[in-house]
DNA sequence: TAATTCACGTGCTATTTTTCACATAATGAA
DNA sequence: TTCATTATGTGAAAAATAGCACGTGAATTA
């Protein structure tokens, strides 16, 4: 199998495999196979084959995968088997749940820093950190080895953030702010819009009428 | 135009053609085009042009589309056109801030209440709201008439926390709880998954290596 | 009024993603 | 050892999604 690049859907799959891997470990059960993860998550097993083989040859045909050998592979091919040091920026209240988000904790995340702009803001504790000024952020971002950026600051201030952040050199950034922001290729954004997300809720509740919306014509 | 079935990702960009045109709106600027929409988000712009379609003609050839116009109508396609009665599950500190979060009340979702069923959360005021027992969640739902719920309780309850909801009446569900959930037809879920996210990040960093990866052999 | 420009709506094509289905390899039983 | 069973890895098919390119209608200019 040779592939030059790896879809973003294939690497969200090996993150749920790899959570349900964490689980089989803990429930100490020695090997899976693909269809037993595909059932957990309705997904076809051959997917889960595919999105495995872009990597090695992991599974044993006849008996599937060894869970704890799995893990330790998706971990490396995630690149989870190192400690992440991440930043957040903006200390609202979005930002200040994200600080004390235990899932960070969890999967080799940590948060190391957080920042604002805002004088109320700056020198406060949040969680067991102290809010540094933004204007501090490149200083900071060296000093303390910072790889991830947590954007959490209103939609209005995110491109300038944005900007700030990338030029203190980080490159893996998680973006909380509803609007579509500009970054050159070195940079990965990933952005989670809730409004988005609750608008197609909206979507599938409104559905019922969808029939007279399809009839509508022009103004 | 003819189709039985919206993809999803057109209702999530109807969503943030939607946000552009707010702004459009509020700069008093009359009409649009699906070129100018589309470089605002690096899209193409046939399939800003396609996304509507599928809903009625809604533009005009020569001339583009009338914001104010298309503004409504999408507002009305996404079921927007109402408000929603939202419920959070959970009074933790996730639910706290998103019961606080701004992007809800200006999309015309408001939450009316909160649960928890932990006895020290039980009887809290959270912003404007008192956290009620779970258990009464069947009755409030139907008193309050709310429509849509968040679940923002920990991974291993929010499978039974999703099965109450579900019996309660309530068909469209938010969930930050990172795990698998199974459910009905009736009932629309998306999830929010900061877990897969982030590990989506970590990919990225960890990239410069895959050149090793793919080269490695069985366990 | 005729000619030109513009931008929509959409048939068709290309790309991406998912699924099927089978050859292959490992295991265990006879 | 041979046969049956199991589950992998993968080429090929199918489905879903995105993009091209052009016919068409509206507006504007001459």
């Amino acid at each position: 199998m040779k592939v030059d690049k790896i879809s973003e859907l294939t690497t969200n799959r090996l993150s749920i495999y790899l959570r349900c891997l964490h689980e089989l470990v803990a429930a100490d059960i020695k090997t899976t196979s693909s269809d037993g993860l595909a059932k957990r998550f309705n997904l076809n097993s051959a997917q889960i084959r595919k999105d495995l083989a872009y990597f090695g040859e992991f599974g044993v045909r006849g008996v599937g995968y060894y869970v704890e050998s799995l893990r330790d592979h998706i971990t490396k091919i995630l690149g989870l088997d190192r400690k992440h040091r991440v930043c957040i920026i903006g200390a609202g209240r979005l930002g200040t749940a994200l600080a004390n988000y235990y899932g960070f904790s969890q999967t080799n995340f940590e948060v190391v820093a957080m920042f604002d702009s805002s004088v109320d803001k700056i020198g406060q504790i949040v969680g067991n950190l102290t809010v540094f000024d933004l204007k501090l952020i490149t200083e900071v971002v060296s000093k303390q080895q910072i790889d991830v950026a947590v954007i959490a600051v209103p939609a209005n201030h995110a491109q300038s953030v944005l900007d700030e952040i990338a030029s203190a050199g980080i490159t893996a950034v998680l973006n909380f702010a509803p609007t579509p922001l500009r970054h050159n290729d070195e940079l990965k954004l990933k952005t989670v819009d809730l409004t988005i997300s609750l608008e197609s809720l909206a979507f599938f509740l409104a559905k019922p009428t969808m029939e007279n919306v399809n009839i509508v014509k022009p103004n």
